[in-house]
DNA sequence: TTGCTTTACGAAAACGTGGTAGTGTTGAAA
DNA sequence: TTTCAACACTACCACGTTTTCGTAAAGCAA
């Protein structure tokens, strides 16, 4: 049990200046060369590193940077934490995560937490219930303190920093169009309810496609969903009367609840039924049958993010203090990975 | 753009001394009233938090707890993560997450990045690569650091450190035991390579459940699999022959492989083919049937284990150095989930 | 010897905090 | 008048680095 040896000790040990180990150890030219190699033995026999936080602190940057979303079993976000982490391993950055749980208050202190200089930026999520109130206060603070904020998928307005995002509205109008092009007439859109911006989007996509085709846009075919458990029972109902013969759900939780429901009433899919679902999971790639859906690469997204936040933390450095701010919103492609669940 | 303000420039626009300030927003008495309250106001004014950095350096301590996990895009390992940031939140600790990939190379760069002063302590579950090297150093160095460390489901005798893991082995005896219940005869394994710790332990469990009832252990029924892609074709080969008429599968991937190779031939599940997975994840929950797993609850692994890691870490600064080691390896309990892979 | 440069190292400040010890002023008791 | 205590505050140190500046010793030319 030998706590980690540090300059000081090195020093005293050998009876030079904690000054002379440090320039020992970083090769400068002021020191000679006996005395060099002699600390530099010393110090690779105890195997000396330095202390991270003491150079945090010396160079008032973390090397980490911080990420909050909203959940974490939740194979979207893994991917984008994953795409993060490589991007940042990269660069020698650790990641500090923490989750919101959807929840405003614990959104907030967790970025208070990690605002106290425990990390050099922010790429974060919105959670929902911070959507639905549309108070960033704690967002716009960090930002005013120098602390550079990358902001992905559930993204605001009201805030300007970078930003990546998939083409929501343009994805979904890809989706339904497929559909209208197998000849779906009647397709519905199950989504979350409004504040959620990415699911507005999404309707607003649904909608433009319906009505490009000179298909009407019913209303009573936008199903919106609070909960999982409510799925099943709504979508039996709408079901039995036949209202639809393709569905565009939000996310694959829906898109297989709706499968499941319907093959229970005997309807068939794709025959009776077409689903296409949102986000490519790991659901859709393994349930009966598999179901197409519209790829957003998490992962892309958290390289992009990490590179934009680590790109903004470097400049920072040589520019030395208020570069000029032109935040800009990256956009991830998204494609239609066609399964069984389509025709 | 105003950077964080700091005692230093608090106490310089009051005219004070650092300390009074220091004090003040501390409520020492030792300072009277009215510097007291007005030190306050205007650091509540200010927003004045306390830098994290330079408390960590002064205590000796990061309120900060590494992860280092093999993949984060699992359920298992996601459903962990969130075990722990649950408790480390609540005793406000900061979770800091690391990738190592299965590589072991990884592995150690991670934690030798972390060590050096950016955590307080390890959770840990061991990559592939090195539960195949056998090499432990890193750990072993870390730990003689004085570093805590808790591993979780993927540990090694070889460390001698607070562990948290599943009984592995009586948790497939268990699954393999409902098999034979139900009338199974002929049951196979699909499994990983061996040198996955927990691959070994859920075979001896399989195996031991054969034998408690008379049934034969037949090497050729164990699938020794190295990735998905290979599980279709053998799986195929082996239901031509009708070699089994039950399956139990060491993780969910496997087993939705095989109920829908078995669907492809004309099999029902579970008529014909009877399966059970470890690991009770999503794709079990919404695959067609739906599959009955044995449950290894990760969240409550991550609880645990980070409760015994903060527990250590706290213990640490009362008794202040060198406490009694005494180990402990906690097992959390497992149950069978029973859905419609069975009957 | 004096003056100047080079070599080789050390002292000290800074990053931000918190605790211990010290200091000066005031008022009151001896 | 002296002594002591209480009060209200400041000085200083440590945590571990890096870096700037300073300086002693040695070498060399004048």
């Amino acid at each position: 049990m030998k706590r980690k040896i540090t300059l000081k000790q090195i020093a005293k040990e050998l009876d030079v200046s904690i000054s002379t180990v440090s320039k020992s150890l970083r090769n400068s030219l002021e020191i000679g060369e006996e005395t060099r190699l002699k600390v530099q033995a010393f110090a690779k026999f105890y195997n000396y590193k330095p202390n991270n936080i003491a150079l945090s602190l010396k160079n008032r940057k973390t090397k980490s940077i911080g990420i909050i979303i909203p959940e974490i079993v939740h194979y979207f976000f893994s991917t984008v934490i994953n795409g993060v982490e490589q991007v940042a391993n990269e660069y020698g950055y650790s990641v500090v995560i923490c989750v919101s749980d959807d929840s405003f208050d614990k959104e907030v202190l967790n970025m208070e937490m990690l605002a106290n200089g425990s990390i050099d930026g922010f790429i974060m999520s919105l959670s929902k219930e911070t959507q639905f109130k549309g108070d960033f206060h704690h967002i716009t603070e960090v930002i005013n303190q120098g602390m550079p904020v990358v902001m992905f998928d559930r993204v605001t307005n009201d805030i300007l920093c970078d930003k990546v995002i998939i083409d929501d509205k343009s994805a979904a109008y890809e989706a339904v169009q497929s559909l209208i092009d197998n000849g779906r007439k009647k397709i519905a859109l199950v989504t979350t309810v409004d504040y959620v911006s990415v699911g507005k989007l999404r309707t607003d996509g649904y909608e433009k496609a319906l009505l490009d085709n000179g298909l009407p846009f019913n209303e009573d075919l936008i199903i919106k969903i609070e909960d999982v458990e409510t799925c099943e029972i709504t979508i039996s109902q709408l079901l039995h009367e036949r209202a639809f013969d393709a569905v565009f759900a939000v996310n694959e939780l829906f898109a297989v609840t709706i499968i499941k429901t319907a093959n229970k009433m005997g309807l068939k899919v794709p025959e009776d039924l077409a689903v296409i679902a949102f986000t490519d999971g790991i659901i859709s790639k393994y349930s009966t049958p598999t179901i197409t859906t519209v790829s957003q690469s998490g992962e892309k997204m958290g390289n992009k993010a990490a590179k934009m936040l680590i790109e903004r933390l470097e400049a920072e450095e040589d520019d030395d203090e208020e570069h000029t701010e032109n935040y800009t919103t990256e956009v991830i492609e998204t494609h239609l990975i066609k399964r069984e669940s389509t025709d």
